[in-house]
DNA sequence: GAGTCTCTTGACAGTTTCTTGACAATTTCA
DNA sequence: TGAAATTGTCAAGAAACTGTCAAGAGACTC
């Protein structure tokens, strides 16, 4: 099945260039040289694109602003390219959550090996494991040993925010706060979210493998 | 300043190109083929290292095992690379704690990138090393040569409070008033923990390494 | 709108930590 | 040297914190 490919780069030549390359590898590739209209296209129109490559000199619009604008709304990932062989702006398109990076000029068979690999990097991103458990944050779903485990809204959220913070103390506050609860809620009722949250996964409170308890703190996540 | 790199590479030829590669980045490289020598560097001798590059595949012993037993003993980051074949080791490589995770073959220039990256992102932690305790404010624990050592929550901020004041002396009052204990509590109290915190850093009240008394005003700490 | 699932909270038991008085040991100073 | 002040630590009780039950409020489903 052919990948849509949404191409931003303001080099008609280049365009149609990686068009008619990428075609034969299985890609479609859409290219726009006005960023608003690739914008407009993505997330306006909503166009299932696949992926985007976003090159950074671009006119009316800054390169980084584009991917930031993508990514806050859409959850696609995005090579940017740029001819500038600044280490910065690479680091900061990284930081951006840019998937890869290409350094201009490129050869079209890098630019294939890359869309490749982002893809496939993709294609498992919504999954990752930590010890025992995987967890798939776009279904809120979370399996333990090969076995599902249901899990409510929020305890789903506090679990998450805990493996996102390994080893680190998190206060009830901080957690209260993160999650976006009611800041009025007691410190209690994230207690009671953690009992039934280590009932769900088998852990013991008093000799815990998973959430351990950090008196006068919070809690941290130890897999 | 330059940042001192340990990179754990078989592969004597790679590794030599990445420490003349990485050397104008301003990465003084330390390539170690055996693992059980780079460990031995890192966790027994404590050179001061900032980063470790690790190769996946070793002779004597499992990159994981090494990856582990590295986050288990000290708090650097880690950056692995692995000839790309298993996307399976990809996800156990974050799992372990990894903080980059590299495909190779991979550009030199790619891994200065990841290394800028993984610096940045860490430098953000909140900890600090004073000579043997290494002190992480934002998660209030102390490890001292390596090892986790458990204080309760007014031990943990006496001491970094002493510690931040390190060689002045600090009053009882103004350890009080500076923690905003009650201001009622007694000096025994704070005589108390000091006893305590002694206990637990191995610290003798006759003659202390770190924690003096000093008489009739306080206490300092002296690293 | 009844039924079900989820969230919140008070209550209380069980733990851990903090505080303090007591007293011995040490230091200071006349 | 001896008295007063200060420090170190023990042991015990007070205070603070955690785990969980049970009940009710709230949200969602059909």
């Amino acid at each position: 099945m052919s990948k849509k490919v949404l191409l931003i780069e303001d080099d008609i030549a280049l365009q149609e260039l990686i068009i008619t390359y990428l075609e034969p590898f299985g890609f479609t590739t859409f290219g726009y040289s006005n960023p608003k209209l690739a914008l407009d296209a993505l997330l306006v129109r909503k166009e299932p694109f696949d992926i985007v490559v976003l090159d950074l000199m671009l006119p009316e619009m800054d390169g980084f602003d584009v991917a930031k604008t993508i990514k806050q709304q859409l959850d696609i990932p995005i090579i940017i390219s740029s001819a500038r062989t600044d280490l910065g702006n690479k680091i900061y398109g990284y930081d951006l959550g840019a998937d890869d990076y290409l350094d201009k000029p490129y050869e079209p068979r890098e630019l294939v090996l890359r869309l490749e690999a982002v893809l496939r990097r993709y294609g498992h991103k919504n999954t990752f494991t930590v010890s025992d458990f995987t967890i798939d944050e776009s279904n809120k779903s979370l399996t333990m040993d090969g076995y599902g485990i249901d899990l409510t809204r929020i305890e789903f959220d506090i679990f998450l925010l805990l493996v996102k913070n390994r080893g680190k103390n998190l206060s009830r506050d901080q957690i209260i706060h993160t999650l976006g609860l009611d800041e009025e809620i007691k410190h209690r009722t994230i207690d009671m979210h953690i009992s039934n949250l280590r009932q769900k996964i088998g852990d013991d409170a008093k000799e815990p493998l998973y959430i351990k308890s950090v008196w006068g703190i919070g809690y941290k996540f130890t897999g």
